[in-house]
DNA sequence: CTTTTGGTTCGGTAAATACCGAACCAATCG
DNA sequence: CGATTGGTTCGGTATTTACCGAACCAAAAG
């Protein structure tokens, strides 16, 4: 193993990590590679002329995924005394922000399926429906019911997972 | 509360969940909306017919994204004896469906950070740097291993979550 | 105070995605 | 059998998204 072959497995490391945070965090192909090759770095942090050559990319689109990364807190950077350049890095805190998101997302999932039980409630009550009548509806009814009960626990969870980080 | 603020109500809440199942379950607008319109419905499925009208979109665009919410596992459909409609429904196992893709994604994050960290100490190897010499690259290697247990730590939760649905 | 360096902004283009209409097929109906 | 119903397929267009180049700005260096 040399430092040859190290280059080779970093860019293809950047390139599936690339794939795969796409989808994930939803990011645009760039900003993907962008985090992932920061997230490879062992530097204490990264220059906008490294991360331009490396990535093979425009300084504007460069600089407009490096705003974008930022401002959705996933990375950040940091000056060195004397040195006018930027050193981008792997936001501290972008797994608390992430898993923030996570828990806002299943929140919003959450009231969604309040409503839609309210609504249906309204429609049987509109109708004079008695749910016991009909044991298909009751099916339906129960399983929303369940449903809300399974975000409020993984709401919980998160919050578990994410005291546990702090805790590190 | 009457029938037309009913349908109101229900075309407010198609807009809702359609607009956030578009991010949160990668969907296309119109897929997301069918999703949505489904997921209101308290009968036993609605037509192709039924959903074009309600959607106001066109034969075709129906019919693809239908399509695609039935490959994804997230809709499915049944049909009455002697009627040759189609009558779509959410699938009942769309929720473990869902949850096993958010399992299999933590996995591959998990095995993306394994692969970051092999990396990286494949790079302190080659050049010979200990670790123990500086305490930011030990800082950045243990977080590293940290967020692998995390990842972990989220995959056994979602499992058990997966199991409590299966029990009910 | 000119030049260089490090980065930003903006207008435009290329590529991907979402949607549509028209032609089409297969099953049923008359 | 032809007509109708229920749905699919395919080619094309509109919209959105990702990216680029060139002009630009601000700080520092010469």
């Amino acid at each position: 193993m040399n430092s040859d072959d190290l280059e080779k497995e970093k860019r293809l490391l950047i390139e599936k990590m690339g794939v795969f945070f796409e989808n994930w965090d939803t990011l645009s192909p760039l900003s993907s590679r962008v985090f992932a090759l920061l997230a490879l770095s062992l530097e204490d942090g990264v220059t906008f002329e490294e991360i331009k050559e490396t990535l093979g990319a425009s300084k504007s689109s460069i600089c407009t995924n490096l705003q974008l990364l930022q401002s959705k807190g996933r990375i950040d950077y940091c000056t060195k005394p004397g040195d006018r350049k930027r050193y981008f890095k792997i936001d501290d805190q972008q797994i608390m922000t992430r898993l923030d998101e996570k828990i806002e997302d299943w929140k919003q999932e959450k009231i969604l399926h309040e409503k839609v039980l309210s609504y249906k409630e309204k429609v049987l009550a509109l109708n004079k429906i008695n749910i016991e009548d009909n044991s298909n509806l009751k099916i339906k009814i129960s399983y929303n019911k369940h449903y809300i009960e399974f975000t409020e626990a993984m709401i919980e969870d998160l919050k578990k997972l994410k005291q546990n980080l702090l805790d590190i």
